[in-house]
DNA sequence: TTCATTAATCGTATATTTGCGATATAAGAT
DNA sequence: ATCTTATATCGCAAATATACGATTAATGAA
């Protein structure tokens, strides 16, 4: 891939993208179920339910925290999570702008 | 990495991850658009709006088709692509469903 | 202070994605 | 039959993502 082409797309789609992409892999989906669920929750509890090491579960949490889409503090030793329902309300509705008003006019399936 | 996990999770949440991972680069989001405001487009007409060559163009296409999000059919020597939305209907419900119920209860941030 | 606990980061191996040119395929036009 | 056009597929190179163990850092407890 010599050179790298995301950059030539508009920023809503890059943005749209970019929010998807951190959807895009199961165990991150999980970890937002949990956060969901408990509201908040030290990074401890998501490693004891997920089938990773802890490792990568920090990878994930990082993903998740760059894209937007949770906030983590420290609480002594701990690290707490909890979804950032803002940008999550954002993006959805993006994502409802782009394509859900043009659902309307098109439902007719055409191939 | 050794091993994918990827099988240890619901099939909900791969499912959920799939799609989100459809929709997760900008290009793809570009040709969803274009097929959303014309509600039917032939492969050539997307290739020439997008900043891609015309074989990376057809493996996105591939991709979105895989993914379920989109149908193709060939018309003559053209191949005429439309979005699959009852598939995107499917997914919004399923991604609402995960995450929406919570947020009404869960609306106040914690960290 | 020393030890234990928690979580982030580093280094590394491997898998997957992205992108393109070249080629193959298939239909319609001449 | 040959040529043109449209698109899919192949093969490859480079970039990213995924996963883990080892290490580091930082806090609280003894």
């Amino acid at each position: 891939m010599a050179i790298h082409k995301k950059e030539s797309f508009t920023q809503k789609e890059q943005d749209l993208a970019a929010f998807a992409k951190a959807l895009s892999h199961p165990a991150r989906i999980a970890i937002l179920k949990v956060l969901a669920q408990r509201n908040e929750c030290i990074c401890g509890e998501i490693v004891d339910v997920l089938p990773l090491a802890q490792s990568t579960v920090s990878q994930h949490l990082k993903e998740l925290k760059n894209a937007g889409l949770i906030d983590g503090n420290i609480v002594g030793p701990r690290s707490c999570y909890c979804i950032n329902w803002k940008a999550f309300e954002k993006f959805t509705v993006d994502f409802n702008l782009l394509f859900n008003k043009l659902k309307v006019q098109n439902e007719k399936a055409c191939c």
